[in-house]
DNA sequence: CGGTGATTTTTGGTATACCAAATTCCAAAT
DNA sequence: ATTTGGAATTTGGTATACCAAAAATCACCG
């Protein structure tokens, strides 16, 4: 070793990162696509096809599947057909039940382990929400909906748990974003997270947990709502 | 169709199950060696050989061994060299705080959930365990303790829940198989374990989420027991 | 016209070949 | 003896070929 400890200052600033596979790109390119709604729930998934499209072979594609199969945005039918997942109600509820666990140890852990400019980064997101509250699209209040909670789970500092949490998310990506669509309950979502700030800022972990899931049962009620409404609307056809 | 619906029956009992791929075999297999701890942590996992030794090839191990790598049994090197994962403390620690969210949201969810034949399996579990204390093996005890929780989050009946927590489960089996061999935890094992009983026989899901959370508490401190006596005994080397 | 069975085509699963990057090994130089 | 440079080897990443199963198509029959 010549001069002070240097390298090992490079390797913790990750500019030693990992080499990124194909299969890792088109995986990053598939969730895009799939979370942006540019693939319908159900659409199917030809390997050859999408390869192509995406410059690559097989090989890195299905790994890339596979991948996002694990995460819960493809899934396979008896036959192994991969195709974009189309989540029931059913299994949406399931899928809060379980982010509402997650935000909530996230929180409660936060209070203990963030730092109070993270905590003002957070608190800012919220202002950020209620002051654009009338101007913002629907694409850009839902986003920054989804910072908001991202904000907290990073503050726990709980790698795993981010990365569980951000899967998860994922999953509900689609069915979060038509519910967001209902301006009107713009107000009920901005009073909720008002609450949860307090409650951070308060370090006050038993109040974050209980203003966190809280917030989540609404979402079950607003996804919910949204669910039925649909599939009112295809019956009709 | 001819007789009642006896398709839908054969559906509904898993008769038509998807075809199994040499992947998952393989990642069944591995996942196996790795958890019984045939392959020591940080193990390197050359492709090839270990291809050959499953008498496959390495398009479908490699897919195993990503699948792995989601579940956190398998990590790569900065050069993308799998190996099997060897998690720190502070990462077992994580883990398990997360594991304590889940079960907790498990325990609640049981509580209401649950049917009355599945609480009295855990139950039974539990009885098990106790009677035996003075008899059973450490790794007999361990499976029971490990099949008790599972129980648990089981009769949650939420399918992606049970499947995020065999996954935790899973990165933390190793720690967890070498912290019970503490014979002397077994007493407090097992009050724990009636704490969490009655509860859930109570359908009392507030305590419940406590005597769960309680319990993982004391995994904690279990598994830093051991991984500190072990970090000593290396450094003496 | 509707259904049924065979045939063709498509599709996913697997093996293999090849490449580039990383690692290992060895010899020459200091 | 240690280090360094580079050749040889190993290893992971990707593309491609081939196979078997599934799906689509079509022709035939009731």
């Amino acid at each position: 070793m010549t001069q002070g400890g240097w390298i090992s200052t490079l390797k913790e600033e990750g500019a030693v990162r990992p080499r990124r596979t194909l299969a890792e790109e088109a995986a990053d390119n598939l969730r895009e696509f799939i979370l942006l709604g540019k693939l319908e729930p159900s659409t199917s998934i030809p390997e050859r096809e999408l390869a192509e499209a995406l410059g690559i072979s097989r090989t890195p594609l299905r790994e890339a599947l596979r991948l996002l199969e694990i995460e819960g945005l493809v899934e396979y039918s008896a036959t192994r057909r991969p195709r974009v997942a189309d989540p029931s109600l059913q299994e949406l509820t399931q899928y809060i039940s379980v982010l509402g666990a997650l935000e909530a140890l996230a929180g409660e852990t936060a209070c203990v382990e963030a730092t109070d400019a993270e905590i003002a980064e957070i608190q800012k997101l919220g202002h950020d929400m209620a002051e654009g509250s009338s101007e913002l699209t629907a694409l850009q209040f839902f986003q920054l909906d989804m910072r908001f909670h991202s904000s907290i789970v990073e503050a726990s500092r709980n790698e795993p748990l981010i990365e569980t949490h951000r899967q998860y998310n994922a999953r509900l990506w689609r069915a979060r974003f038509l519910s967001s669509q209902q301006v009107d309950r713009r107000d009920n979502t901005l009073s909720q997270h008002s609450d949860i700030t307090a409650a951070l800022i308060a370090r006050d972990a038993k109040a974050t947990r209980r203003a966190l899931r809280d917030h989540l049962k609404s979402t079950i009620s607003n996804i919910t709502r949204i669910h039925e409404a649909r599939d009112a609307a295809q019956t009709e056809d």
